[in-house]
DNA sequence: TATACTTGCGAGCGATTACTCACTTTTATA
DNA sequence: TATAAAAGTGAGTAATCGCTCGCAAGTATA
């Protein structure tokens, strides 16, 4: 062995994440993440120094994955509308490939005890409503989504509603396909967003 | 001492709760449950079997409690917006006093091992999606809400929809007035539900 | 090849925690 | 009041888990 130690801090993170997705947090210990990558339990201390520090790393790279899959959407082409659909499905099919996202998140001890996963956390999602909350004021400015609605706050929610719907396919353990759950959504969003007619 | 164990139970639930809320879940020990109740740790295993079974009954109680606190607007007479308005008040209020209630619902290590508990989260999901799918039939019946919406899947949305919004207040440690939220929260849902004029 | 650094491991420590057991005290009941 | 059941406790157990330590093997560089 003796492999460089980006390339097993990589290996790390992502059995980190394979092992919170299948069998949640909680079972994720050191020993299970050694088992799964085929090293020693002890030699996962010499590229992370707490168990803490991968759960942070995993949540930046996947976090990190998402902006990369969403960026497109952010910033495209077109209208505000569409590219706000394709972004909700994007984002939902991204999600139902990486459940460890979901399983990191949603887990209340990870953010009680780490406040630099918190941080990480928060980056994220205020990237994310910020972004959402630009692509509003787009489709307000062109006339396409209801001025009455404060863009800010309805970003926030449009947030809150995909976090909701991600985190009961979490907790009833991804029982139902998440990617399919776009259209539906897509459809109470726009009620909520788009002028009639 | 020696109190009844109706009593105690009650006791060891409050604690439980109160613990979760104010500490989160992992670090409600059942050592922690005993301090709080001012008995000896293994006394609390003379009223339940095991730890599960103490966050079992604890959030079945917390869900009675949430209904009762509810029923009176599923059911109530007067307009299914303004009941629909009224249940969202009444629920966000609630559950910004019963911090217990998201800390435990949030809490991934829970349904993971206990299949009691997530039959507990079911029902209790179950029955409040049900309930807001009536009011959203009867809206629709009145005129006052869209018939294009499916009421099953809205009702399904809506609920996500909260529970997005309290989960964000749970991982934010409470640090924004959740009650305060429902004023934004009823007119992103009123702009998706309602009919317009 | 000599040197220094990195990666790896076996053994084990210290702390935590759910749960048990043997035994006492309190409460309810016949 | 005698008896049984319930409620309570101190002491301890077994298991888990994050993390450390001392040492060996591999790797890069001069």
């Amino acid at each position: 062995m003796g492999k460089p130690s980006e390339q097993r801090k990589r290996e790390i993170i992502d059995a980190t994440l394979d092992l919170a997705a299948s069998l949640g947090v909680k079972k994720v210990t050191t020993q299970a993440i050694a088992d799964h990558v085929g090293i020693a339990q002890p030699t996962v201390f010499r590229h992370f120094k707490t168990r803490d520090a991968i759960f942070v790393a995993a949540i930046s790279s996947i976090g990190e994955g998402l902006f990369r899959n969403l960026a497109a959407f952010f910033s495209g082409i077109g209208p505000a509308d569409e590219r706000l659909h394709q972004l909700v499905q994007a984002q939902l099919r991204f999600i139902s490939q990486n459940r460890g996202l979901p399983r990191l998140l949603f887990s209340d001890r990870l953010h009680l005890e780490s406040p630099l996963l918190k941080q990480a956390v928060q980056k994220i999602m205020n990237g994310y409503t910020q972004q959402v909350s630009r692509m509003i004021r787009e489709g307000q400015a062109a006339g396409l989504m209801r001025q009455s609605l404060d863009a800010d706050e309805s970003a926030w929610l449009v947030a809150a509603l995909i976090q909701g719907v991600v985190m009961r396919w979490s907790i009833f353990d991804f029982d139902f396909d998440l990617a399919a759950e776009a259209e539906p959504l897509w459809g109470f969003i726009a009620a909520a967003l788009l002028v009639d007619g």
